[in-house]
DNA sequence: AACGTGATAATGTATAGACATTAATAAAGC
DNA sequence: GCTTTATTAATGTCTATACATTATCACGTT
C-alpha cells in the first residue's frame, strides 16, 4: 500500500478499498489490516474517516523529522575531534523584567552557562544556555567544564516539547571574537526552549558560523 | 504511563512492570497494554526488549518534528497578505557538468522557476526552484504566475524523502536587489531536495531575509 | 573457571469476534 | 422543497487466545 502511494500509482484523493476488501486481498484479519492502515494514517500518508472510507492524504505542511543532533556526537561522527571550552558558569536569579527568564526560573535560581563548541580545534558555535534549577535541580552538580550542558541534558532529561527558532544575523563584536571571525560575518542562529510536561527545562541560543554549519543538514522523512 | 515518565516520576533506565502486571493494574487485555506500550516505544519514550522487559529510554538524539510550512499558507495564517512575483520560468536541459541537475533531469528537461515571496507587499524570500519533468510531467502545464510552485507541488505530489540544508550567507548584489535589501545583509538559506521513492522530484534554494524569518520557528515535539 | 545448552520469561504478532462511534445516505414529516 | 430522523456502512477499539521470537538465566559438562 505504502509503495503504491509513494510511487504515484495512487494519487492524493484516491480512495482505498474498504477494510473488508483488504482482508480478502491480503488474506489476513481485520485487526491486522487496521493496524497497518493506522500506521499509514499516523505517518500522514492516508486519511481515514468513518463511514466515508480511506483516501490517500493531500499533504498540507512540509512536515519532516529533523534530527538536531547532539553537537558533540555529530562532530565525532564526522571524524573530527571535538572540544568544548567553557567560558562562564554561574548561578543567578532571573532578570526581573525578562518574562522569559522569570518563567524559566519559577522563583528559583537559573544556571547560566556559556561556552564554545570546537571541531578540530576551530570554533564552530557559541552557546548561551539557561537551565531551570527549579525543574532540573541536579544540573547544579553537573560538571560542565568538558562535557557541554546540551549533552548532559540530552542524556539525563527527557523532554516533551521544544520550540525552535532559526534565523540569520550578522556577528557583533563579542560573538565575532569568541568565534574567531570577522565583525559582521553571517551567523546562523538557533534558539530553542524545551519543556518537560508543563515545566520549562532550558533555553539555549547557539550562533554558528554560517559557512561551517551544514550540520543542520539532515536526511529527513515524513514517517 | 506517559505522564509518569514525562513528569520525572520515572527516570531513564527505570524498569516498567511487565505486561502481565499492567493487565491487572489497568484491568485490560494484553493486546491493549501492548498497543499502548508500542505507541510509547514508537515515540521513543521507552525501550522494549524481549525477555529483558521494558525500560524508560535514555534519549540519544534531539529528534524533533519540524513543520516547514508552505510559505503562502503560513503568511496568510499570520494575518498578512501574500503575493508571489514570478521572475522567470523556463524549460531547459540540465547543465551537463552539474551532477545534481543531471540526476534531477534524468535525460529529460528541467522546469526552472524563480520568484519572490512577498508578505504585506515586502519581499520575504527569493526562491530558485528546479522541477524534474521526468518525474512530474504535469508541472509543465501548471500556472506559476500567481501560485508559487512550492504550493502546487505540496498539494499535488507526495514526497517520501527530503534532504534539507540550512546555512547563513551574506547577500550578493543580485539577491540583495531582488529582496530590496542592502548588499551584505545576512540571509538564511534553506536548500532542499525532495524524492518520491527513487526519483528526484525537485530541488529548491530559498534565501530569506535573516531578520524577517522566524517562520522556520515552529512548535515541535518528540511524538 | 569457561563454555555450551536447554528451559523460560518476556515481548512481537497474528486471529476471530464483539461492540462503539461516526458520518453519509435514505426515509419520513412538515 | 426543506428539515428532521432513522438506517447503515464504514472505521475505532477492545477482548481472549494462540503461537513465534529472542535474550536471559540456570545448569551441566569440559
Amino acid at each position: 500500500m505504502e509503495t503504491q502511494i509513494l510511487s504515484g500509482a495512487l494519487s492524493p484523493g484516491d480512495r482505498l478499498p474498504v477494510e473488508a476488501t483488504l482482508m480478502v486481498t491480503y488474506q489476513c484479519s481485520r485487526m491486522t489490516v487496521s493496524k497497518a492502515l493506522s500506521r499509514l494514517s499516523h505517518a500522514g500518508l492516508i486519511e481515514r474517516r468513518k463511514r466515508a472510507g480511506t483516501v490517500v492524504a493531500r499533504p498540507r505542511v512540509h512536515s519532516m523529522v529533523l534530527d538536531i543532533p547532539d553537537l558533540q556526537h555529530e562532530v565525532l561522527r564526522r571524524g573530527q575531534s571535538y572540544d568544548y571550552r567553557l567560558i562562564a558558569r554561574k548561578i543567578r536569579p532571573a532578570i526581573e523584567n525578562n518574562d522569559h527568564e522569570v518563567a524559566l526560573a519559577r522563583s528559583k535560581p537559573l544556571l547560566d552557562v556559556r561556552g564554545v563548541h570546537l571541531a578540530d580545534g576551530a570554533p564552530l558555535a557559541l552557546e548561551e544556555r539557561l537551565i531551570s534549577l527549579a525543574t532540573i535541580a541536579a544540573a547544579a552538580d553537573a560538571d560542565f567544564t568538558t562535557e557541554p550542558p546540551g549533552t548532559w541534558l540530552l542524556h539525563n532529561v527527557p523532554w516533551t516539547l521544544a520550540e525552535t527558532r532559526i534565523s540569520a544575523q550578522s556577528a557583533d563584536v563579542a560573538t565575532a571574537t569568541a568565534l574567531e571571525t570577522t565583525n559582521g560575518a553571517p551567523l546562523l542562529i538557533i534558539e530553542r526552549s524545551s519543556w518537560r510536561g508543563e515545566d520549562r527545562v532550558t533555553s539555549v541560543r547557539q550562533a554558528f558560523l554560517g559557512n561551517a554549519y551544514d550540520l543542520a543538514a539532515r536526511f529527513t522523512s515524513a514517517h
